[in-house]
DNA sequence: AACTTGACGAGGG
DNA sequence: CCCCTCGCCAAGT
């Protein structure tokens, strides 16, 4: 896919955070990788500041290792957070939730499914 | 047109 | 668990 020719790289970010429910969260890897090709953490993290003015849930995007990473932006450093916890999602000591409760999925979007290594013995 | 800079992520030490 | 390095790709200078 050639992005060059695709004017709409940031509205398909847009219209997926847009999708995340209140109380869950997605990642900048997780959401990149859903988009597919053209799409890396790095550029949804751009385009995403890009929006900050606009009816995006953009305190559902965090990264992946469930922290917030607004630490350099102008928005104060835990508003994010602040944000996410008026939404139910619980944040430790150290700033960071538990993914693996929160994080969401896009219908259909579903990452590998489990392996659970339950019975191996 | 080249160089730098990020709301990042995985891997190594 | 923290810190560093590298890969990633659009935007700003």
């Amino acid at each position: 896919m050639n992005i060059a020719n695709d004017r709409n790289y940031r509205e398909r970010v847009y219209e997926l955070v847009k999708q995340i429910p209140p109380g869950r969260v997605m990642t900048y890897g997780q959401i990149a990788r859903v988009l597919g090709a053209g799409y890396t953490p790095r550029t949804v993290g751009y385009v995403l500041h890009a929006s900050e003015s606009e009816m995006v849930p953009w305190q559902r995007v965090i990264n992946s290792q469930g922290k917030c990473s607004t630490g350099r932006l102008t928005i104060p450093l835990n508003l994010q957070q602040t944000m996410l916890e008026q939404e139910g999602v619980a944040f430790d000591a150290k700033g960071k939730c538990d993914l693996g409760m929160y994080e969401w999925w896009p219908e259909g979007s579903e990452p590998d499914d489990v392996t659970q290594p339950s019975l191996l013995t």
